[in-house]
DNA sequence: ATGTCGTAACGTTTACGA
């Protein structure tokens, strides 16, 4: 099973650049993170067209997650557990089943955090909290489970072309770092990392600057799995030639194969 | 030094978030 995690950045504008990749690639199911649309408003036709079933948590104009699947969703639940209070759509579940076991499909759009120190930095941070609480549970039913998206983390400085220029910067902070790596503490496995080593590995460039033409990326965008998924990796790849794209995302798509 | 997008709205331009 094919399943991709891509920060496609506003579903509306990258309805082109999605579907054409969704036609090469094949994911069996992908998970969305910023989609900027309400669930009323997302463009479900093109998708279903293609055989995906779709489930949104979006809001207006900002965040929001989405996930496309061939195989049908079950126990769909949106919101990260914890708060309440939290009115941003960045947390969504749900149940896949394969041929040989079942596997619990988290996908999320961490907050970026900018600027530090502040407020936003504060979310930031606890909401990495409630992730560690939400993957704890989720952990301790020893199955198959899959927490994907965009992490807003690099985890180490080969993790980015320059990292002295993300130093101060909330995505690579040790502070953000260090939540990260409670998170694989806990016994997940960076599915990238599981299977390619080494620097120069990157998901996001930003549309300034030239970072594209210069490759000057991160890695922020990942999958991490449980043991039971992980034993059941076969592959973890970054389509990299998707940046260079009309209209791309500022980001792009990672995937994992599972044999499920 | 600067350089870009996508979205919303008191919209033909600005503000915000990234």
């Amino acid at each position: 099973m094919k399943i991709a995690s891509f920060n496609i950045n506003g579903i509306k504008a990258r309805l082109a650049a999605l579907t054409d990749w969704l036609d090469t690639a094949q994911p069996d199911v992908v998970l969305l993170q910023e989609i900027k649309s309400i669930d009323e408003a997302f463009p479900r036709e093109p998708f279903e067209e293609r055989g995906y079933n779709v489930e949104t948590h979006g809001q207006k104009g900002f965040n929001g997650v989405a996930i496309l699947s061939k195989l049908p969703l079950e126990d769909v639940t949106r919101g990260l557990p914890g708060d309440p209070t939290d009115e941003q759509a960045r947390w969504i579940e749900a149940t896949v089943t394969g041929e040989h076991a079942t596997l619990r499909l988290c996908g999320l759009y961490l907050p970026n955090g900018n600027p530090t120190p502040g407020p936003k930095y504060d979310y930031k941070l606890a909401w990495m909290e409630r992730l560690k609480a939400r993957a704890e549970a989720l952990l301790q039913l020893e199955e198959p489970l899959l927490i994907a998206g965009d992490y807003n983390v690099i985890p180490q400085d080969e993790d980015a072309k320059r990292p002295e220029a993300w130093a101060e910067d909330a995505l690579a902070l040790p502070q953000s770092r260090a939540a990260f790596r409670r998170l694989l503490y806990l016994g997940l496995t960076d599915a990238f990392r599981a299977r390619v080593q080494g620097p120069g590995h990157y998901t996001f460039w930003d549309y300034q600057a030239g970072a594209w033409r210069r490759n000057d990326g991160i890695r922020i965008d990942h999958i991490l799995l449980s043991p039971q998924a992980a034993d059941r990796l076969t592959d973890c790849q970054i389509d990299k030639q998707v940046r260079a794209g009309e209209k791309p995302s500022d980001h792009v798509p990672i995937w994992v194969n599972i044999d499920l």
